[in-house]
DNA sequence: GTCACTCATCAATATTTATTGATATACGGG
DNA sequence: CCCGTATATCAATAAATATTGATGAGTGAC
């Protein structure tokens, strides 16, 4: 068992935050392929430059994705420590299965 | 193995949106200790009832939460099997394997 | 150096989302 | 029926996000 604290809650948010856009959703689809860069993303997704740019932002921000530049370009791929913690957040929203229903509401 | 179609990704990103926002989370968090009502929930908050009864809604609207209208209250509880689509998409955003870094840039 | 190319950032605008207070609906008790 | 409580919804405003086109900084080829 490792020792990791979970993340604070405002951090957790933000993740979901960046995960809340489908353009967001198809790019992070799209790196399950393999790093990418920007103008690979604009050539698959026929969109503005700029509008990849601002998206990938959010999702480095985020800590999803990590960015590697080299040269001219700059190439982006999946965060897989990210995606660990992601998982372990969900796992934490589920009920605990020993309690039951709590009886008594502010009447 | 059941026969399970995933969820179309405006239906996730709805779902992540819902997750995007503190309140909402520590709403979900309350209701791991069993199902409650909204007054219940503006007593532990200490924050407008209209406030609660929005995000509730939001998280309604993405099927993260059941209600349960019982006399003058309305039970609000998790929905085990919207946490359970969750985690399927969750697992789904992780690289596959057996893909390697492709090589070739838009070059 | 100049040019073409990749990418980030900015500014302006449009769109979406959140908060607050007021009002409306429904229920149960008297 | 009239009241008080519980909740939802509405209207107005504020705040956060997204989109677009323009600009700027860095790189490599020549």
């Amino acid at each position: 068992m490792r020792t990791k604290t979970a993340a604070p809650i405002a951090t957790i948010a933000k993740v979901f935050q960046a995960l809340s856009d489908e353009t967001r959703l198809l790019i992070l689809e799209q790196l399950k392929e393999g790093e990418q860069c920007v103008c690979d993303l604009t050539g698959a997704f026929k969109t503005g430059q700029s509008r990849l740019s601002f998206h990938l932002r959010v999702l480095k921000d985020a800590g999803l994705v990590l960015d590697r530049p080299e040269g001219r370009w700059v190439y982006y791929s999946l965060n897989p420590d990210a995606l660990e913690d992601l998982q372990e957040a969900v796992n934490a929203l589920r009920a605990s299965p020993h309690k039951a229903s709590k009886k008594g509401c502010c009447l």
